[in-house]
DNA sequence: AGGCGACTGTTATATAATAACATAATGACT
DNA sequence: AGTCATTATGTTATTATATAACAGTCGCCT
């Protein structure tokens, strides 16, 4: 999927969600498409400065939550960073791997698996909020 | 498992494993007993400035990463944070589950599982570093 | 027009983690 | 014991990450 196809997807499911990807959101998101990978908040506000001029923080946070919130982005703890969701589409339970060695991202379904997990928490009574499981590592071309 | 008999342990197990468990170590290892579920650092190092006078950073982090290290600890990146591993000595494969509303972790056994996710992974080449995985939500008690 | 809710801008600050270098303790070897 | 390498700790400064708080803007409804 290219970029103005991902665009416009998002676009239609922010609505369908009721809510509007506005010029900076989608803004932001286009600087996010733009690396491979985990990227930082702080790398997406300097090359918003760069594109805009000036920027402060709490506008590239704000932004990024609010698509994370849409799952849009996930967010990747282990990093501090954030990396694209290219299934936002489907219900998906992504299983999320992270390369620690070239900041590589795949995210592959593992739906059934997560669906077991699920039960597993459940029988102690814990309530798992994220659908997206995050695992850090190596991967196979930074493996050799 | 009481703290003086945990703390025997983490040394016997710091020693099987080549390393020591210093004064300094196990010290910082004995504040972050004295908390239920995750503490933080800067938690941590209020606490050895109160006991000790002054501290800086450094000499908390280092000391944290060693026990993370020597599995005596879990490092919670979803929070910030650190928990006690209360079975360090089996070769565990834990799924902790960490509550966002009280703080709350409870770790359980997942080797099964874990086992079965390393297989997901390894199909598409990814090694995965970590053995514990950590899901974040809302526990029995907080979720009524 | 006026008021409401959302989004965004702006300034300041809080929180988390590490770099870089200095000093001290330990242990192996002669 | 004395030398030397290694590990651990102290110290100062800085970088990196994230949020609080308030002010302004904009579209929309009445
Ligand atoms: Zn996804
Ligand atoms: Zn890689
Ligand atoms: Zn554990
Ligand atoms: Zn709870």
């Amino acid at each position: 999927m290219n970029k103005q196809s991902y665009l416009a997807a998002a676009e239609r499911h922010c609505l369908l969600r009721g809510c509007k990807l506005t010029t900076l959101r989608r803004h932001i998101l286009e600087l996010v498409l733009e690396h491979d990978g985990v990227v930082k908040a702080y790398q997406v506000l300097a090359d918003l400065q760069r594109e805009r001029g000036v920027a402060a923080p709490p506008t590239v946070y704000r932004a990024l939550d609010f698509l994370v919130e849409q799952g849009l982005l996930h967010k990747v703890d282990a990093l501090n960073g954030f990396v694209v969701c290219s299934h936002f589409e489907c219900n998906h339970h992504g299983l999320i791997l992270v390369c620690e060695m070239c900041g590589r991202v795949e995210e592959i379904d593992a739906s059934h698996f997560l669906g077991a997990l699920q039960e597993v928490t459940e029988a102690v009574g814990f309530e798992s909020r994220e659908q997206n499981l995050l695992l850090t590592g190596v991967c196979k071309a930074c493996h050799a």
